[in-house]
DNA sequence: TAGATTGTTAATCGATTAACAATC
DNA sequence: TAGATTGTTAATCGATTAACAATC
């Protein structure tokens, strides 16, 4: 195992951290700037410094003392720490206005994630493209994963159907899930559970109970 | 003010899991079950009974000892404190893909939520309609907030109009947004981010790193 | 009453923040 | 060298879990 793999738990809030920094130092190479400090990073997104410094150090010591931080080396970093340097092939399951939309989701065009093919089980979809990906049958799913070697299932698919779409994936050898429906997919792969109208239930709670604690 | 509206701060990991809550009660109450205990609401959940306890404790005893806690009621309670209990207006800012989406997002049937008309500057699509709404001009969206009383914006559209979308809409009265540009919008009203690259980022990191952490 | 389960206090655990020596 | 800023250890803060008296 190479050196740079070696990193200990990794707590969830760090993990959800590493997003938001990837996005920053995006910003900040866009914006042309060479380098900085956790302290200005820390003020740009709202977090401490202390912190900045603590989450880069769960993975390796990426700054230089009184210098700061590269801003071309440690986005580089974080796109590996992210696994974003590489590519990935998805599947769509489900068809409809969410499924499209993703079909057609510019986040996927930068970071190397690719939609093979969509799948749904109504036959007026069957057979025709979306955002020019073919719509096929979920009777050839499994099939269509093992030939095709597809990294992650995005599931769009009614809540019943969820979970068992969840299990046919799995078997037929996918890696991570991206779940829509509402209800927490199980599964020993990395799963990601995306429930819009918690959001929404919380956005109504923040909007009655007053925002002092705004995310 | 109402004795039951007396709630200190509560925390974000709290507010996060009241529309869990929410859902899964609303399972139980289609089950039919009558009552659950912090034990088995916990165990469904893959919570602590302890930590389900704690939690309804910050807005009041809904419990009863040697009993539980009555599904319907606790559900009326979680409903009143996540503020379900009336109607929103929302508008949607931004008619594209993903704007579509959220105009035919079924989450928002049954909690009183009503897409009331989208906006966008594009021409060919000002004055169509989706899903029965009207998509109007962006240029007349503060005056459309004011007059109808418009809740909730929900924003879709690219992150450079984002936030001064959002400064219109907030000039304009509304109560809440929902974000989907990627960028942070700030503002002196309830908001929610949603990152859906972000979530997509979190998953190849656990689809590399291990699925131990998993959320 | 006896059994069950809450509400609540105390203990633990983990995450955030502060401090500072190391060092560029 | 002097100034800046990291990496890292220690302190603090807050959230989760355990324990148990209260009570239905």
């Amino acid at each position: 195992m190479e050196d740079y793999m070696k990193v200990g738990k990794v707590s969830d809030a760090v993990i959800r951290r590493l997003p938001r920094y990837y996005r920053e130092l995006l910003v900040l190479r866009t914006q042309g700037v060479e380098r900085v400090s956790s302290e200005k990073l820390a003020a740009r997104m709202r977090l401490n410094a202390s912190q900045v410094r603590q989450d880069f150090n769960c993975f390796g010591g990426f700054g230089q003392q009184g210098y700061g931080y590269n801003v071309t080396s440690l986005l580089s970093e974080v796109r590996r720490i992210l696994a974003l340097n590489r590519e990935y092939k998805l599947v769509i399951v489900g068809a409809g206005n969410m499924g499209h939309a993703l079909a057609n989701f510019e986040g996927f065009a930068n970071d190397g994630f690719h939609v093979v093919a969509l799948f749904d089980n109504n036959e007026a979809l069957i057979g025709k493209e979306i955002n020019g990906k073919p719509v096929l049958s979920v009777a050839t799913l499994g099939d269509y994963i093992r030939a095709n070697g597809v990294d992650i299932g995005v599931i769009t698919a009614r809540r019943s159907f969820a979970q068992e779409l969840a299990d046919a994936m799995i078997e037929a050898g996918i890696k991570g899930i991206w779940n829509f429906a509402p209800i927490d997919i199980e599964g020993e792969v990395a799963i990601e559970n995306v429930h819009l109208s918690d959001i929404l239930c919380a956005l109504t709670y923040r909007m009655e109970h007053g925002n002092e604690a705004e995310e």
